[in-house]
DNA sequence: TAGAATAATCTAATACCATTAGATTAATTA
DNA sequence: TAATTAATCTAATGGTATTAGATTATTCTA
């Protein structure tokens, strides 16, 4: 585990190990690490502890560095943020949109529980300010309300994380008893049909749909749904 | 703090005060505590400790009536749905709807931190597959297709949640500062207000609506824009 | 270049948390 | 009444975030 380090009250003699060489500690390397973590074992294992110990540092050293385990989450939210790309200016709000969309999914597919992670920070940070401002260029040059496009841009992204929110738990359910994807499904599908046919009709009925979805599909369905509910809302008509 | 009770080597000699005159434990009085703790202080202040110090009884003593925290929350969660109220099938399809809507934000709003645990949770409990159920039922009969019907589903259920879940973020952020509604949405005007007006400018106009909303106006133009976006998706007309 | 100041890291402690094994006490059944 | 089962407890394991204060490294200044 390399975390015990005896104290060094008798000196040895000799060369030392010129620690001076490890790069020094610093809020990117912590945030790198915490992502690389992130990834390998889900959020609810991240601690500041293992991200220490992944750089091979005390944790409280993590703290000169990074204000604590909020912090830390707020900036690898804000990093992921970062890699957002945006849709041209110049293109039909509804095709803006439908880019949009597919952007913030894909930057939340890219790492995992993305979305608790988005859900259990508060947009402080730079780049998720500037996911929200573009957003809202988006719907103010669509030519939706002022006092709408919060509220729309709200719905927009809850969308998008609602989504994978139930993609990500279906994938993390294989990967955490790993068993594979149709033996999930399976496994679903064998508890849906214990249930009892005269209270849950329609639920039994409709099981093999929601045992095995394509998300691709969902989402666009879905995304079209909402984008045709909001064309009834444009009053001006500037693009 | 109650919590020490010394090992008993020596036996004083007395009147015994009875003990079997406490309430015996059981999953329902878990449930209870836990649930009434839940809107005291929160999830996050929700420990196993806290309900066992709450039932004077010592944590260990909980894992016989339950197998985990994990199930003390699909517990609660379980309980909150079955407070559920139901439209009337009589009615046409989008009345149904919003007054699903209604009620389910109604329940959520209840309690505290109903949106993580609801989130946190997989959906195994009885109320909450009934109530996937009875949705489900409700958008059969309005002629949706059945491979549409989870995923819409989904939808509505997702906007909800995603909707309260704000509502209580602004509101818990004024409980835990001891602030009013008002000292917070003050602190994020200006916070707002200092960000770069070339960077940020269609952000820093509509601030005032993101700071000071009607969540209820907001929870109604929302549900509407769907309903509308999926009143298209109708094939067959039954109801 | 020496000494002082500051930056960075470490040790150690605090105060939590969920869960489990196994002992003990209470209640029930044979 | 004795044996069995149910319910609760004690005690321990191994995890968590965070902080105070000591220690080491680095940088700056005289």
């Amino acid at each position: 585990m390399a975390r015990k380090r005896v104290r060094q009250s008798l000196e040895l003699i000799g060369p030392e190990e010129n620690e001076s060489l490890h790069t020094p500690l610093s809020r990117v390397r912590i945030v790198q690490s915490a992502i690389r973590l992130l990834n390998e074992s889900g959020l609810k294992e991240l601690s500041m502890r293992k991200v220490a110990d992944d750089l091979s540092v005390q944790t409280a050293s993590l703290y000169y560095h990074v204000k604590g385990k909020e912090q830390l989450l707020q900036l690898i939210s804000d990093k992921i943020s970062s890699e957002m790309e945006w849709p041209d200016p110049s293109l039909p709000w509804r095709e803006q949109l439908l880019y949009w969309g597919a952007q913030f999914r894909k930057i939340l597919s890219r790492y995992r529980d993305t979305v608790d992670l988005f859900n259990a920070t508060i947009a402080l940070g730079y780049n998720r300010l500037v996911q929200i401002e573009k957003l809202y260029q988006i719907l103010a040059s669509a030519g939706f309300e002022d006092r709408q496009i919060p509220w729309i841009a709200s719905m927009l992204k809850n969308y998008v994380l609602g989504l994978v929110a139930e993609e990500m738990r279906f994938a993390s359910l294989a990967d955490n008893s790993g068993a594979t994807a149709e033996q999930i499904s399976e496994q679903y599908g064998q508890f849906y049909n214990s249930l009892s046919k005269e209270q849950f009709p329609t639920f039994i009925r409709l099981a093999p749909y929601t045992v095995n979805t394509d998300w691709q599909q969902e989402f666009d369905f879905g995304l079209n749904v909402l984008l045709d509910g909001l064309s009834g809302k444009i009053s001006s008509n500037p693009s």
